[in-house]
DNA sequence: ATTTAGCACTCTAATGATGAGAGTGCTAAT
DNA sequence: ATTAGCACTCTCATCATTAGAGTGCTAAAT
């Protein structure tokens, strides 16, 4: 449908905006590329191609703009031409500067999003592993005061939970020591989620000698589930409000209006989380209204096996795509690695 | 030096100000309130009130704009004359809202911003009480992978701090909870920075038995005071650039300057801690550059009898300074309210 | 059948002139 | 001491003008 000289020069001008974000006109074409064409020619492919949609003019004098489908178009062309060079030294670099926080599983990813943010100059998110999603490994309940104790949930992929709940004032410290007994025995390498579900099934069938245990288990573990989830660290707001893309007031505030309620972010990071590789959502294709002048790309990150959750850059749609895309794609392979060691420590 | 009428008439231009942010002019002052002088007159006495310092022309042609100048007579003003009123409506309202999540030390701060924001449609920040200014109540050191532990650290202020440690891998779980122990029972009540000092001391006079045990616990605890301390809740960046105030953007910019680095705030509350009562920094008075377009309306808290952390309000200079410092004092009041509640649960 | 040169046309952005409106400062009268 | 009156100043919105950039179309060239 598009030749391939309509390909090369719908490319070049989605190049030149991202560069230098004018409106690029068909003798700036001619003049920076070498095509061998005149600006007439230049003229005609490209109105060409605002017809079919690729490429758009601000008023009837202008030059022309990329569209959301002409930026699609590009981030194709990449992603099929070329694995992104991997600058050892920065890798290097960034493992370093993550591996000695490994053990603060929020640190280190605030500390996540902190490089990303650095590395591409956009904002950039990322979504610490879900306490529900992971490996049980330990817990412990400790008395605090009457009818308050201290829960400490530990996981394979060293995230520690701790939360004051509050209980039942007779339950001694022995009792507790029963029940995180019974947890730590049984449920070794579940899911934090699965335990809830096959404590609910148990106290279900067993009636029995259990059956007392089970029910305090399960009314602590409850409360335990009800840790706060949706963390999500947020960086580089600073630095995106300074590219000339958001130079005017109403789109300063778009970009509030997309990041301020992180749950409609948490929302289109749960979708790419199963998805395999660098993910780009570009401007309007994304399905959340806020964002449809901002692009997205994402990749999940595994531990111990399992899909955890997801690092991303948002930026405008006219971005860096070849920048922002090694960049997450390098630094989600960092973070894949030190979460790796994290596993096989034992 | 200011007679009672120029008083009045400061007064009235800065509340109209407040009010609507345009240099308000002569005769604006005298149809809008009843001096029973002329606008030659008023003119007059702006003049000289200009001279003072007290207000200022955007240009020749325009009405006067209050100085910092007049807003901190203004504040002194409200100060004196009223405490403010209490709607125990809202009191109650607050309170309900913030004792369900009492037990989770940062979420209350968090809500206790954001209500604080909701409120005064202001930017707010709160900040926790600190670990480190903090009684200490209880320790627990549980054993989770090879040369790695889990510590747990609680407060009397309801405080729950854990973290995963490095340690000496042929450290037992019997050699943990005996470091435990012995901390527990020796150091209940002292300050969590106290123990510290108190340990070292007898890390050098004690040469004996206690000796090995001694400097286990201080590796131990020393990691742990490593705490990350600067937490600092923000909210209401939203409301905030929405104001006229910062409708332009290099306005809008310089919020960002302001909040960016959070040290910055926390520079300013430390210092603002160990005052009583509601304290208001207007503008050019605040010792932070970056911060000296706005002013801040703050009020410290207790926990335990303590004097533990900060909330404050920050706004434009041009800010509803009743309604600010209302709320301030009321969601403070409210804090120390609940905290003392905690306190009290023995 | 493409490609190109040429030209009229359109739109923006910058510039300058103009006038209404708001508010001041000063002076002279009250 | 206060006030009326008036000239003066400055902003802001409006309008006209112009330079510049880029287009679309047509006719000529390849």
């Amino acid at each position: 449908m598009l030749d391939e000289r309509s390909k090369q020069i719908l490319y070049a001008v989605t190049q030149s905006y991202i560069n230098k974000p004018d409106p690029v006109g068909s003798r700036y074409v001619t003049k920076k590329f070498d095509f061998s064409l005149s600006s007439a020619t230049i003229r005609n492919i490209m109105a060409d191609l605002e017809e079919l949609g690729f490429l758009s003019q601000p008023h009837t004098s202008a030059g022309r703009i990329p569209t959301d489908m002409a930026y699609r178009f590009y981030v194709d062309m990449l992603m099929n031409q070329s694995s992104f060079d991997f600058d050892t030294h920065i890798a290097d670099e960034i493992k370093r500067r993550l591996d000695r926080i490994k053990n603060d599983i929020n640190g280190f990813f605030k500390e996540v999003s902190a490089t990303l943010s650095n590395l591409s100059s956009y904002m950039s998110i990322a979504q610490p592993p879900k306490a529900l999603n992971s490996t049980f490994k330990k817990i412990e309940l400790i008395k605090y005061k009457e009818g308050s104790i201290a829960a400490v949930l530990l996981t394979k992929e060293n995230i520690i939970k701790s939360k004051i709940l509050q209980i039942d004032p007779f339950l001694t410290q022995k009792d507790l020591n029963r029940i995180a007994d019974f947890l730590n025995s049984e449920y070794e390498g579940f899911t934090i989620d699965e335990i809830r579900s096959v404590l609910l099934q148990r106290l279900k069938s067993e009636k029995a000698a259990w059956y007392q245990l089970l029910t305090k288990a399960m009314a602590i573990y409850e409360q335990i589930l009800f840790f706060a989830e949706n963390e999500i660290f947020i960086e580089g707001l600073y630095d995106v409000i300074n590219l000339p893309d958001f130079a005017d007031i109403s789109k300063m505030k778009e970009i509030y209006r997309a990041i301020k309620d992180k749950d409609l972010l948490l929302k289109i990071i749960e979708d790419l989380r199963e998805s395999e590789g660098v993910q780009v959502i570009i401007g309007c294709e994304n399905p959340i209204q806020e964002l449809n002048k901002f692009s997205i790309v994402a990749s999940s990150y595994k531990s111990c096996g399992k899909k955890m959750g997801v690092i991303a850059i948002i930026g405008p749609t006219r971005m860096d795509y070849l920048k922002a895309i090694s960049m997450v794609d390098l630094v989600s392979r960092c973070v894949c690695e030190i979460l790796q060691n994290v596993d096989s420590e034992y």
